[in-house]
DNA sequence: GCCAACGTTGGC
DNA sequence: GCCAACGTTGGC
């Protein structure tokens, strides 16, 4: 069992739009670190959403469904997408600049590689976060 | 709107 | 293989 941290625009690809689709493949992502995170996903990991631009926080729970395969928004072969299901919305957002705050949480790599869109997360932090959200799976 | 950080491209 | 120029992301 692995956790991650996937980012996305809200304006493109919000929680509640994950929500309301049920299922989403993770498309889009081109960025070979990124890429290789997504190829190391497997069913069951626990997935941190995190809204960038505006909010800048940390706003529900997925989990991956199925592992990665061919992005279909591209035929370019080199670019994959796993499949995420909605788990559970954050009972309080967590934002960017409280993560910043946490003693716990300067080791993560939102606050070293700042665009990576995709990352490592450990389960300390996972569950740190969940923490400050008041959420429990 | 600005800028830091980083990835990509292309000339040499 | 190096590096300058340029584009993009994302926080502020």
């Amino acid at each position: 069992m692995n956790y991650w941290l996937c980012k996305s625009d809200p304006e493109e690809y919000s929680w509640l739009d994950l929500v309301r689709d049920r299922k989403t493949l993770w498309t889009g992502v081109r960025n070979y670190l990124a890429r290789n995170h997504l190829q190391a996903m497997s069913p069951g990991d626990l997935v941190l959403i995190y809204h960038s631009g505006n909010q800048s926080a940390v706003v529900g729970v997925a989990r991956v469904s199925a592992a990665a395969r061919q992005d279909p928004t591209t035929d370019d072969t080199r670019w994959v997408a796993p499949e995420l299901v909605p788990l559970i919305p954050l009972n309080r957002p967590v934002p960017l600049s409280e993560i910043k705050k946490t003693k716990n949480l300067q080791k993560m790599v939102l606050l070293r590689l700042s665009r990576l869109s995709v990352q490592p997360v450990t389960k300390a932090e996972f569950y740190q976060i969940l923490k400050l959200a008041q959420t429990k799976l």
